[in-house]
DNA sequence: GACTTTACCCAAACCGGTTCAACTTGCTTA
DNA sequence: TAAGCAAGTTGAACCGGTTTGGGTAAAGTC
């Protein structure tokens, strides 16, 4: 509980002295924001100069200056973090530290409420990123509440007068299954998400549902947490309860790991017994099953246009558009194909 | 740049008042240095639970306390984190966390000894845990130049006077190699890292040469960089060097992807053909290839642990022991088999 | 020449905590 | 019974900056 002190650093009031000046007018002389004449402002450089001064971070921010840090809040729900979502981290970082500001990772397992409002009130940080939105988020109630700058990676059910970036979910979830469509396909299952509260989810859910009344598709889903075990689990159910689907749909990397595994153990082979696509992309997916066909959900330009955004608000600067709907790319691989018949004989799952 | 205010930021004189005391005695109830009454105490405990107040940890810091606030450096150095990393970043979270400290990522792109020196000089945190160290360190001999405590997780060349957290890696490595002897292998191959200047690595690969000496076996090694594309190459340039191998040892995770990739694609049959062992564990590998033989690298264990240290030398709780090298853990799984032969017939590599 | 403006500098208040010295009380103890 | 001591509480100083509101002297305006 000692306190550290690292070897008393010279402070604004030793330059003061040396300088021959008020320690206010060393402070005009730094930020500049009073004139200082230039005879006093040299001695000052110079005072500055031979004590190896340097202003305080802690000090400044407790007197109302910025710190020129930001926080990302990214709750660490699943034991790991996806490959997506360290696109995300590495781009925000990239813009951020680019900007001259520091980035911190707000990665306690559980980012609650509380530890938000911790954040936010200590001070510690001039804006915050908020990732994995919910219909429902008590973290945006909060931020509301409070006045600190911060942008939405996602949406919630309502977004009046929030800053956001947001991949657009529902586009993403029709182009795959326009894709499928195009080339032949009338039984479509979908890998979807069990959780609607988190708004990615719902958003693509209710597209998949919204794609096939438009294609008058039956609606065929299975529901899997994010996890490759789910993905595995889920696949194996859809396929068992609805063999004739010639092609399907998952909802994250992370859940096609175990999706891919399944049409394996079960000797379906992709794409010639059945295609699939896949959202996000992923170094580990790449190579478990070469050149999947992905729905590109572009955490960089994402996540990059969020911490862009966020740094104009920081800065005054004017934002050209509030909310930002980035649209999905289709990346065409080797895993889907044409559907050579509404009936193909089909082994026998094991 | 304007500076921004939080609205209602409660603050210590706030609770004060709401509490009838002076904000003195709020202080004392929560460092309780000082005795206070249990009546007075429960009022303050009240107040401070309705005004949702938490103390600023940059205030405490310029009146010369610890911030309570410790920062993980973990430069993002591949485009991704393993999931190794992040179960360090879960676990190092957890248990600074518990302690009532705030918890800090920092996850600048670089190894940048700049950025290390701006946060250390800062004074924003009151600790440090450094991650990913290099045979020779330059953000350690920054931190031994400061006097502000840290832990690394990991070993330089020179570790005198440091605390550490690290892995035996030779233990682990020998682990590996001693287990396959044990199997009746006599030819085991190498995948290992290639950049030797990162310190877990250099241990490894002498650990390996050391038990390959020990054991009188041939030293068959590959390189490859931290990626599963990498792994993929290392593979398929080792099996064609050395079709004699029945076994491979892998040095991540990340590496295994490929590895394992590599050879399927060439047709080798694991473990019927050839024994794998990875270091790590994960859950894209225990997916991709079920139930693989594994050495534990116990970052849970690792990383707590070293929270721990940090957090009582923040304390000045004594440490038992300043330097700690966690024993490795072999996981068996069905990636291995016993030698069936020295000389089996080879399917004909693609 | 009186009046306003501008340039320059400073004292004081403030940010939100911690800590020190001092001041009550109530209870021991010589 | 007076002195001593511990518990409980507080005002004031302090940490190292920023910002506000004067004040003074020189320059510009009519």
């Amino acid at each position: 509980m000692t306190p550290r002190k690292s070897k008393s650093r010279p402070t604004i009031n030793e330059v003061a002295k040396r300088a021959g000046v008020a320690k206010t007018t060393v402070s005009h002389a730094i930020s500049g924001k009073r004139p200082v004449a230039p005879a006093t402002r040299e001695r000052i450089f110079k005072a500055m100069g031979d004590l190896q001064y340097s202003p305080s971070p802690i000090a400044r921010r407790l007197a109302g200056s910025p710190s020129h840090t930001i926080a990302l809040v990214l709750p660490l729900a699943s034991p790991t973090f996806a490959d997506v979502e360290v696109r995300y981290i590495a781009s925000i970082g990239a813009v951020v530290n680019q900007h001259g500001y520091t980035f911190l990772t707000l990665t306690a397992p559980q980012v609650n409420v509380d530890d938000l409002r911790q954040i936010v009130y200590s001070g510690l940080v001039d804006g915050v990123l908020l990732m994995r939105i919910q219909q429902k988020d008590e973290r945006v109630k909060l931020l509301r509440e409070t006045d600190i700058p911060f942008v939405l990676i996602g949406r919630t059910r309502d977004n009046k007068g929030l800053t956001l970036v947001d991949l657009n979910g529902e586009a993403a979830i029709g182009l795959a299954v326009d894709y499928l469509v195009e080339l032949g396909h009338h039984s479509i299952g979908f890998i979807c998400p069990e959780d609607l509260n988190f708004a990615f989810a719902y958003r693509i859910v209710k597209g998949f549902e919204k794609s096939c009344a438009k294609q008058q598709l039956p609606r065929i889903m299975s529901p899997a947490v994010w996890s490759a075990d789910a993905g595995y689990r889920a696949t194996l159910a859809l396929i068992e309860q609805h063999p004739e689907v010639t092609a399907i749909i998952v909802w994250s990397e992370v859940v096609t790991v175990g999706a891919v595994s399944a049409l394996r153990d079960i000797g379906r082979k992709v794409p010639d017994d059945i295609s699939v696509i896949s959202f996000d992309r992923s170094e580990h997916l790449h190579l478990a099953s070469a050149d999947l066909t992905v729905i590109d959900t572009r955490p960089e330009a994402v996540g990059g246009q969020a911490a862009q955004m966020l740094i104009n608000l920081l800065e005054d600067k004017p934002l050209e558009r509030e909310q930002i709907l980035m649209p999905p790319l289709l990346i065409t691989g080797k895993s889907t194909a044409h559907c050579t018949n509404g009936q193909v004989t089909l082994p026998k799952p094991a």
